[in-house]
DNA sequence: ATAAAATATGAAAAGCTTTTCAGGTCAAGA
DNA sequence: TCTTGACCTGAAAAGCTTTTCATATTTTAT
């Protein structure tokens, strides 16, 4: 394939020229413009990137790192990522880590040896402590509260979400409530539990294990939620938890089995995906999609000018009432 | 940042030497070894993967063209091409078209570019016959039917599935039969259009163009179909469509109104998604992780042997009885 | 003891581009 | 006429690594 020297010696012109015209800059007279032109186009020659990220020392592409793709959660992260980084000319490199450390850690790697300007993660299992000393190789941002750090954060206060959602229960007359989560020991889902506690204490109810769910991802976990509900002599009269899909399968499935929903049982969700809508789904909107965006803009700021400091911006969550409490 | 040059200096060998110690080639004698992985750590040494792309002519990445990230389908797919990429070590990057020529021709470029070393895509604007010259930069397969060109395919036979959809309802006594597609002119709906068209003409039925719904993709695209079904005096008796998702909303929207499921509209979705098995949803799986982990194993064949010829391979679906006919 | 094979090493080329620097030309203004 | 600034160009350096080739040293086999 024809590189940039042979397009210079057929259009009669030195190599800087040649890269002159590629790169539109001004200051090349127009009959050799028009020879390089040429030339480009006989010997079908196109650039080489590699040489070209070699010598800018970027590669206008960053990294995404979540456990799952093909998740709602991760999926409106990714969307917003997806839909900002396009405006500004970048590409995604998804990175599914399956909450493994020695995947992450492959991804900071990536960092470091400059083939990606920046990392977005949208969870992890290593501690901000390993990872912060890597933003010396360009700029990182989590969409969880990463604290006072090197690392940025876009992120939604998960403990008032979840705060709001049990005062709501609470308001409602319930006292017996349980919760799901996702993975248990995760930051986000740290401050649920706390503000479950929280909630809980408040209105003097100790918490009681068995109303506690956690790995509860997807439609199934959540019809495993309701199996175990129906094992239980004791339930609980509401439950809140993250995301709407299990919640919906939760309320499918415990009306199946003839638990009414919410006489029986109230359930609240989080993100308010469209599913919530249209089964009528009580639920905390979370937008992450927004997350996305701002994680992506906050992170282009910084590719372009190292010298900006690391920020912090939280986003707002709100309850939307429907028909399950 | 150190480079390799410095490492020899520092451990007093050659570059040749660092570079056989860094990729671990033999003949290296223990103390050279020794001396330049001590110097590697004093400097903090890290390659720089755009050198190391660029001499190797490959960069250990594929590109995924889609249309929408967050959207099942998608997400299936690019959860299959994504697990079976981290067993070899391949990145995947992510390339949101929205159905942009534009964009699937940046992608077309990067593969020339030497910035991806194959592409799938998962769906395209573009057609095959633009696409195809661009195999001779690297390895391309969809994740459709592309027929017999230099492309490689991994498919579902869609005509088969929704014949199958259709002859279903037939025998269930259905004469008046929609159906709801996401975008009219994929050549995946094509073929559905065509089933549907000839399942019909097989019982001697016309075609009514109002219950023929495109643009489809969605929640909210199925509560729009409800919508509409509800404003028609003459309604069809049963609806099949692609999507689990506007499956579900149809269903979920349908009985809000007083449609009784399966009793006044019988429903078949597409995919066999968790929700139609939370949600009791009669559908075809089709099983896309396995289009994608396909997908990628062919890929990867081809990128280490360029002489291997393009191939074709067929996935199979199947009927899912439940409760929505 | 000697030939042959295995081991070990460095110089240099190859992979390809952008950018700086120095040196031009040419036109307009003083 | 001379100076200044705008316009134009090419050589060479910088960015960094892998790999080939030639050569040198050891070891093994005969």
């Amino acid at each position: 394939m024809a590189n940039i020297k042979e397009i210079a010696k057929l259009a009669g012109v030195s190599i800087a020229t040649v890269s002159r015209v590629l790169n539109q800059h001004p200051y090349v007279r127009e009959d050799k413009r028009a020879a390089v032109l040429e030339a480009v186009e006989k010997l079908n020659y196109s650039q080489n990137m590699n040489a070209v990220h070699l010598v800018k020392g970027k590669t206008s592409m960053i990294a995404v790192v979540l456990p799952y793709v093909n998740h709602p959660y991760f999926g409106g992260i990714t969307d917003g990522i997806a839909n900002a980084s396009l405006a500004c000319n970048y590409k995604l490199i998804l990175c599914q880590t399956d909450y493994r450390a020695e995947e992450e850690q492959k991804v900071l790697d990536m960092l470091r040896m400059k083939q990606v300007d920046g990392i977005v993660f949208c969870s992890k299992t290593m501690t901000w402590d390993e990872i912060e000393p890597y933003t010396v190789y360009g700029p990182i941002i989590a969409c969880e509260n990463a604290g006072d750090r090197a690392v940025s954060s876009v992120f939604i206060d998960h403990y008032g979400s979840f705060k709001l959602g049990m005062d709501y229960l609470i308001a409602k007359g319930h006292r017996k409530i349980g919760y799901f989560i996702g993975r248990g020991d995760s930051y986000i889902n740290m401050n649920r539990k706390l503000a479950y506690m929280d909630a809980l204490q408040a209105i003097g109810e100790e918490p009681y294990a068995e109303w506690q769910f956690e790995r509860i991802f997807d439609f199934e976990r959540g019809i495993e939620v309701v199996r175990r509900l129906l094992a239980m002599k004791n339930r609980p009269t509401a439950i809140l938890g993250s995301g709407d899909h299990p919640a919906a399968a939760i309320v499918a499935e415990a009306r199946k089995h003839g638990i009414r929903v919410p006489e029986d049982l109230a359930v609240i969700g989080s993100d308010n995906h469209p599913i919530a809508e249209v089964l009528g789904i009580t639920t905390i909107e979370l937008s992450m999609y927004d997350v996305g965006k701002n994680a992506f803009e906050i992170l282009f700021e910084r590719m372009n000018d190292k010298s900006l400091p690391s920020t912090r911006k939280e986003l707002t969550y709100r309850l939307i009432e429907r028909s399950t409490v």
